[in-house]
This record gives C-alpha cells, sequence and structure tokens, in this order.
DNA sequence: TTGAAAGCGATACCAT
DNA sequence: ATGGTATCGCTTTCAA
C-alpha cells in the first residue's frame, strides 16, 4: 500500500502538499496539483482511513445498532439507512443486539473505540443511559426517546386506524395482542387501538406476549385460539404475530376472513405473499431508514435540526385477511 | 476520553509499561500491574483502537459483504457469521452490495481503508478478481471460488433430492425454476435436479430467471402457469421465489400438494409460517456463517487450515407442500 | 504557494 | 522490571 509519502515523493513536493490537493484545502499551484494526481493515480494511492482518523479523533463510520436482524421489519430500515448514508459519503457498520443488553454494550463500545461519528440505534433495551456519555451523536430509530432524536411512525395512530378498520369490517369479538411490555412502540400501537375498542361496543380480549420471535408467537396463536375460541378479529402486534395467528387459525379450520379478520403491523415484504395476503398497517421502515439517517448525519454536521422527534405516518394496507366495505 | 498517558501519569509509571500491562507482554511487577489496573479502572479507560489498528496494520475487525440483507437467507448467515466471530473477540462491519458491483467495490475499499483483517463474501458479481490484491483473507461464503476459501451448502445433492422427492411424490409434468445464470449456486441446484429428472420418465419444463427479488417471482410464477397449466409439481430455485408460485397457485385456485406440489430452497423462516407450510430443501445458513467465521479467524492468525472448500449437507424439510409417501 | 515539524494514541525496540 | 523514544500515516499550524 503506498502512503502519502511514496505520493510526496514521486510527485517531488512535501507530504503537507499532497494532503491539501487530498483534501482541498488552502492554495496548491494547478502544476503541483496536477503533477500530485498524477502520482497518486500512478501508484493507485488511497489514504489510509484509520490515520486520518486518529488524528482527527473522527472516522466516516456511522454505527447501526439492531436488535435483530432476522426479523424482517429491521432490514427493511438497515437498507434505508445504508442507502442514505452511502450517498452521503459515510459508511455503516452494522451490530446486531440480539435484544441482549450486554451485546448492546459491547457494539457500542466497539464503536466508540473505532471513532465512529454517530449511532443509530433501534434496539429495545431501556438502556438510554448508555448513549449519554458518549460524545457522539446519536439517533433512535422506531423508537421514541426523550433525551435523543428520534425517528418513528405514529404507532397510537397506526392502533387506532387497525381497531377503526376492523369495527368498520364487522368484527366484534376482537382480540388484541399487546406486544413486549418494554417495547414502546408496540405499547403505543396497543394503547391507539384499546381507546378505540373501549369506546365502541364490542368484546375485547387481551393477549399479553414479550417477544417477537416467530416461535414464541406460534405458541401465542395457539393459546388464544384456545382461551378465545369465539374471536373473529386479532389485531396482532406485528405482522410475525399476524402470520402466526393466520397459520393457527387457518390450522384450526377458520375461513379468513370470514370467520375471522386479522390485521398485522409493519408491513414486511412477506406480508402480501402470504395466503391470504395480510392486511396491515404500514410503516414506512425504508423512509424511517433514510430520515434517522439524514437527521444523524445532520447532526454529525452541526447543521441546524428544527425537530427532535421525526414521525412518520402509517397507512392501512388492505388485503384479504379481512372483509370489503362498501 | 482518557488516554494511555493519562493511565501512565496516574498510575506513576511509563507508557511503555501501561502497554504492557494492557497487552500482558513482558515483565511487570505485580504492585506495578495492580496500580496501573487501578488506575485504569478509575479513568475508565479503554485502548483506542484506531491508534493500535495504525500502529499494528490491522484491526480488529471483519468485513462481511451481503448481496441483500432484505432477502431472508442472509440475515440469518449474517447471524451465524456475527456470533462466531463476536465469541472469538473480533468485530464485523457489514455491507451490503445490492448486487451492485460499484457498491461491492465501495465496500472491499472501505474494508481496506480502515484495516479490516479479513472479509467474508457472500456476494454474487463474478469480480473475484477484485478479491485478489487484498492483502488479507478472503472467505466465500455460499458461493464457490477456485482461488479462495469456501463455505456453502451442496447445491447439486440439494437439486437432486427436490428432484427425487417430487418423482417419489408422484408429480409427472415437473416446472423447474432456474435462478439467475450467473449465480453458481442456483445452477447447481438445476443441475442436481436436471441430472434426475431426464433420467425418469416425467415431462420437464424450464423457466428461465435472473433474480431472486419478490416482485420478479411473483411474474414468473404467473408466466409458468400460463404456459404450462398441466404443471402439477413445481422445484423452485428458492423459498422466495417458492413463495411467489404457491401464492399464484392458490389465486388459481389450485389444491396444495393435490394438483400441483412445490419444493423451495433454503428453508428461511418464514416458510414454516406459509400456508400451507413449504415442503423445501434447508440450506444450514447459521451453521454456514459459523463456519466460513472460523475458517477465516484460522486464516487471520496464520493456523493451519486442512480444506479449501467446506462443503454442507442439505436436508430435505417435509412441510405441507408435498405430498405424504409411505 | 510550499515545506518542516508537531501531534493524534498506541506498540515495541533498546537501554538501563 | 521499567522507561525513553521511534514509529504507524495522516492533518494542520507556523514560517518562509
Amino acid at each position: 500500500m503506498a502512503t502519502i509519502r511514496d505520493v510526496a515523493k514521486a510527485a517531488g513536493v512535501s507530504v503537507a502538499t499532497v494532503s491539501r490537493v487530498l483534501n482541498d484545502t488552502g492554495y496548491v499551484h494547478q502544476d503541483t496539483r496536477k503533477r500530485v494526481a498524477k502520482a497518486i493515480k500512478e501508484l493507485n494511492y488511497s489514504p489510509n482511513e484509520v490515520a486520518r482518523s486518529l488524528y482527527k479523533r473522527e472516522s466516516r463510520l456511522i454505527g447501526l445498532l439492531l436488535p435483530d436482524i432476522t426479523n424482517p421489519f429491521f432490514p427493511e430500515l438497515a437498507r434505508g439507512v445504508e442507502d442514505e448514508v452511502h450517498q452521503q459519503g459515510f459508511r455503516v457498520i452494522l451490530g446486531n443486539s440480539d435484544e441482549n443488553e450486554q451485546k448492546e454494550l459491547d457494539y457500542i463500545h466497539t464503536f466508540s473505540k473505532n471513532n465512529i461519528v454517530g449511532i443509530i440505534s433501534a434496539t429495545n433495551n431501556p438502556i438510554q443511559k448508555n448513549y449519554g456519555d458518549l460524545h457522539i451523536p446519536v439517533v433512535f430509530l422506531d423508537r421514541v426517546s426523550d433525551k435523543h432524536l428520534s425517528v418513528y411512525a405514529d404507532g397510537v395512530q397506526g392502533g387506532c386506524l387497525a381497531a377503526t378498520e376492523m369495527i368498520a369490517r364487522g368484527s366484534r369479538k376482537i382480540a388484541i395482542i399487546q406486544g413486549p411490555p418494554s417495547l414502546r412502540p408496540a405499547q403505543d400501537r396497543f394503547q391507539g387501538a384499546m381507546q378505540v375498542l373501549q369506546s365502541e361496543n364490542v368484546d375485547v380480549q387481551v393477549v399479553q406476549t414479550n417477544s417477537f420471535a416467530f416461535a414464541d408467537a406460534q405458541k401465542w396463536a395457539n393459546e388464544l385460539f384456545h382461551l378465545y375460541p369465539e374471536t373473529d378479529g386479532v389485531i396482532a402486534s406485528n405482522d410475525i404475530v399476524a402470520t402466526a395467528v393466520l397459520h393457527e387459525a387457518l390450522r384450526r379450520g377458520k375461513k379468513i376472513p370470514d370467520d375471522l379478520q386479522i390485521i398485522g403491523f409493519d408491513d414486511i415484504p412477506q406480508s402480501k405473499l402470504l395466503f391470504p395476503p395480510l392486511s396491515t398497517i404500514r410503516q414506512p421502515a425504508y423512509d424511517m431508514g433514510k430520515e434517522a439517517a439524514n437527521l444523524l448525519i445532520k447532526l454529525i454536521k452541526k447543521e441546524q435540526v428544527d425537530e427532535r422527534n421525526i414521525q412518520l405516518p402509517v397507512t392501512f394496507i388492505e388485503r384479504e385477511t379481512t372483509r370489503k366495505v362498501d
């Protein structure tokens, strides 16, 4: 690997001058600039980011912390973040915390030891203290935070929407699956739906859960139909859970959506490929990722940011686990 | 952030000594060691990886390059890689090449500029030249390579298995979906299946495709049933394509598996949650990731590696898109 | 417009 | 057993 010294020597100038043309700072004569450019090309030189980072005490790396890359919602977020970050000349280093506080800390540590310039975190653990004494900007994604900026979808609104649409389509014995208590977005959805449900003349049953994992979801789905066989509508805490419910309902020979309506949350790519395709409340995951990246980069560049929280709208995606309404 | 100097001062020793206790190299008196340890704790000191990396010309970062994080197969791989890498004290920095050569190059560049110690690549592009002049170990994952080590599942065997099982279960007019031509694993599966299909007395139709994207898959599924309405068995190039086929078949009112059997490839987590659950050829994605990580780390540590290619076995997962056999 | 030299925060060689 | 110091590759004053 060629270094800045090699380039300087080849071009017959000092390293300072090479650095100047590299960073386009200070004065450099046209001819000198050309000679340097030529040397760079000939030596196929590319500056060592590590050395640069050591001196400047900052890299061009952004840390992205996800709770579970295996849940299809998060790759969608990640793609949004990545595309935007990449386009603005930064790179992302991704960590998967596995919803485990120790791993999360490990990653924050790794990030910080590698001079990362900012962090986007979508982790579940309510350990925002861990982000406090970092001296770099942090944006929470799909999470709300009082202390830090955050980008998220309107969960309350989403919950309302789900309940409203479900009632409008005729369900009267509705089971609602309450996601993990520690997860604010899940609780928002729940609250939103409950608001509507309780103000209407319908039966409502709550199924309490504490994770979004496939396997667990299947168990709860089973439990749901066992406990409340009369249920004619399920509002699930996300699409994975909704999928498990759908699956279990079909297994039990229920007609969807005639016997039972189901509404999910997230609109992960797979949802439209289910049979029947899942009606759901869509979160604009990709856009959320882009927004978060954008916001973070503004912070990094110390640009003015006018809003501390960016809340994106959710929409009802009508597919075939809900009945038609005229 | 405290530096090694601060620690040295606080402990009343030189930086050399601090470095010694940090790295556990050379002699250092017990008492001194204790004083240093105390200072480290008090100052909450943690060594700057960037400075360390600059001097040693290597980091503790491993680059993982994925073609499309949005395809659920890859997060599975990634988790395997990550878990193993993490456990062995390295960290992974993840790049998503989006099946785009330029992005792939960008990431390789980023990796190299950040003193990454090794790369695991699962990208599609046949541009192994790009990895040639890197001076660090590279392991290909879910890809086969002549020049570099690689870890992959036995595609030919998988194809054979799919064809054999399908015939054993009574399909006689079989359509096989040939994945992207540039993708060796997809072609292996195809070849494997064709071998069996052609040696048996069955009709076989080939549907040529060039991507694994959801949207495209849906189009081909449609085309398949339009062109070959008699088809009573489909061997798909992966589970995403199989899902699209299943979806389209149900939409057209076919009974699964009575009218039509479907076998996928990969066994992504969603496959078991489809309705009916998808029969498929399972690749042990998580384990493949772990193997690749293990192999790479051996290379990094310059340990002896005995096999240049690690081929993992595939298995037929019988679910409900295939008929029972007695 | 250019160059010399002082750092950035570690490691490791050479003394002592 | 410990310390001084050159070094990694770059950026940025300061002087010329």
